[in-house]
DNA sequence: CGCTCAGTTGATCAGTATCAAAGGGCGTGG
DNA sequence: CCACGCCCTTTGATACTGATCAACTGAGCG
C-alpha cells in the first residue's frame, strides 16, 4: 500500500493526510518542508489498529518499527511486583509512542491503548535511513522525544510538590492544550477517554482519592465530564488552580 | 586552547581524556569509533567551572551551548510559586545536561551545581554540524538524551508507586550504579555530595522525613554516610528493598 | 433483566507534612 | 587555639492528606 496515494489531497493540504497531527505538531515549532513530509508520509510502511484495553507493547520487547499514533488515547505505563501501575504519559493524536526504541532498542515499560489506537507503522530501518540522509528531520523528530520527556518531567515535578487537587487540574489542563494542538478539539472542550483508574494510576491516587478530586472539581464549577467529553468551563480558573503555565510544551516557532 | 592536545594519552586511551565520564558511558553501550571521539574531542570549545550553589542555568535561559558535565554533581531542579523546589534529575561526570537545548531551544528549568562542578563547553553551531555530518554520532548523543529521559521516568514511577523509603533505597542504589559506570567509584562504594535538603527535594518528600528515610536505612545497616561519601554495606539487600532493577539504564552494548 | 464495569460514598487508618527546637561539625576570625 | 556562627542533621509532637476497606449506585449491553 502507497500510503501518499491515500492522502485525499496533495501536500499543499496535509490537513487532510493521517499524519496531519504529527504535521500540526511539528510545523507549530518549526518550518517543515513539503519534502520532508512527503518523505515522512512515504516513510509509513502501513497502518495498525490495536483495540481498546489491549497492550501495544510491553516491557521488554524489542520492536523493529516505530509507531505514530493516529487517532484514540494510549497510556505509557509500568507494573510493579507488588500490581501496583504507575502511567508515566498518556499519548494523543500526532504523538510518535515509541520512536526511543529506535536508538535505546529494548523497551523499558509498556503501552496500553486506552480507547481503541490507529497507528502508522515506520520500520526502524526506514527511520534509520532518515537518520542518515536528513539531519534536519532527524532533529524534528528528535525534539519531538524531548517534548515528551518536558512533558514528563513537569509530572514528576507535580507528583513531588503539587496536592492531588493540583494534579488532578493540571492534567485536564494538559491534555486539552495538546489535543488543541493535534487538531482534536480545544483547550476547554475534548475527548478524554481515561478511566477514574487511568487517571488515578497516571497521578499516582488511588481510585477512591481520585474519584473525590474530579468530583470536587465538578463541584466547583470547572470542569464537567459526560462519557469522554470533557468541557472545562472556566479555563482561567483552572488553569490558575493548576498553577498551568505552558511553557514546557515548548510552543514557540523557531529554527530547530 | 585545543582540547586534544590536553589529552594526556592517545585516543587508544581515552580514560585520560576530560571526556572520559560520555566514552566510558557511550562505549557501553555501543561501539564509538576513534574518529568520532576526536570529533567529540575537537567539538570542546573551552571548560567552565561552576562553583557548589550556584546555579548553571535557569528557566528561560536559550543557551549558545551545551555542557557536558566533567566532574562534580549537578541538580535538574523547578521551583514552584510557592517556593517549593522539585529536583527532577542529578547529574554526574559524563552526563550532558542540557543537550535537549540543541533542539528545544528554551530551558523550561533550572539546573544548580550541588558540589562545585567542572563542565567542557560545545558551541551549539559545533553540535549541529556533528547532527549534519555524523549521523551515528548523532544517534548517540540521541541516545544519552533518552537515557535520561528513561531514569526521568523511573523516577516518576517511584514517585508515584514507592513508599520513602524505597524511594529514598532506590535513589541510592541508582547513583552507585550510574557513578561505576562513570568510572567515579563502585556501586556500593562512592561520593554523593547532596545534603538531606536535596535529597528530599528529589524524593518529593519534607526535610524532616526525608531525614528519618535515611536514618532507618542507616539502622538497618543498609547504607551509612561520613560526608560526602557514601557506602552501602548490602548492596543485594538494599536493591531487593529498593526493587532496583537496572533495565532502565540501557546497560546492553549492541549497535544504534 | 441481570451482569459487568465505572463511578460514588462513608468510615477508619497510615504515611508524610508541618512546626518547633536542639545537637553536631567545620570554617573563620579574633 | 578557641569561640562564634552557620549549615546540616536529628528529634519530638501534632496535623493533615490521601490510602484502604467496604458497600452501594447507575449505565450500558447481551
Amino acid at each position: 500500500m502507497n500510503f501518499r496515494q491515500s492522502v485525499l489531497g496533495t501536500s499543499d493540504n496535509p490537513v487532510s493526510s493521517p499524519l496531519s497531527g504529527l504535521f500540526l505538531r511539528l510545523r507549530r515549532r518549526d518550518h517543515v518542508s513539503a519534502d520532508e513530509e512527503i518523505a515522512l508520509i512515504d516513510a509509513v510502511d502501513r497502518e495498525l489498529v490495536v483495540e481498546a484495553g489491549q497492550d501495544i507493547f510491553r516491557e521488554g520487547d524489542r520492536p523493529a518499527h516505530c509507531l505514530l499514533l493516529l487517532d484514540g488515547l494510549a497510556a505509557r505505563y509500568r507494573t510493579l511486583d507488588d500490581g501496583a501501575r504507575q502511567i508515566s504519559a498518556f499519548h494523543v493524536a500526532g504523538d510518535f509512542v515509541d520512536l526511543p526504541s529506535l536508538t535505546l532498542k529494548m523497551l523499558d515499560h509498556s503501552m496500553t491503548a486506552v480507547s481503541t489506537c490507529r497507528f502508522a507503522v515506520f520500520k526502524h530501518s526506514t527511520l534509520r535511513h532518515i537518520s542518515e540522509d536528513r539531519p534536519h528531520l532527524t532533529r524534528l523528530l528528535w525534539m519531538v522525544t524531548l517534548l515528551d520527556s518536558s512533558i514528563q518531567r513537569e509530572w514528576l515535578v507535580g507528583m513531588g510538590r503539587r496536592t492531588a487537587l493540583q494534579r488532578t487540574a493540571h492534567l485536564f489542563c494538559e491534555i486539552g492544550a495538546r489535543l488543541e494542538i493535534a487538531g482534536r478539539g480545544t483547550a476547554s472542550d475534548f475527548h478524554f477517554p481515561a478511566t477514574q483508574n487511568d487517571i488515578a494510576d497516571a497521578l499516582g491516587l488511588s481510585l477512591v482519592h481520585a474519584n473525590r478530586t474530579i468530583k470536587s472539581l465538578k463541584d466547583m464549577g470547572l470542569v464537567s465530564r459526560r462519557r469522554d467529553a470533557v468541557r472545562i468551563a472556566d479555563l482561567e480558573k483552572l488553569r490558575r488552580l493548576a498553577r498551568f503555565t505552558p511553557g514546557y510544551l515548548h510552543l514557540e516557532f523557531e529554527p530547530r
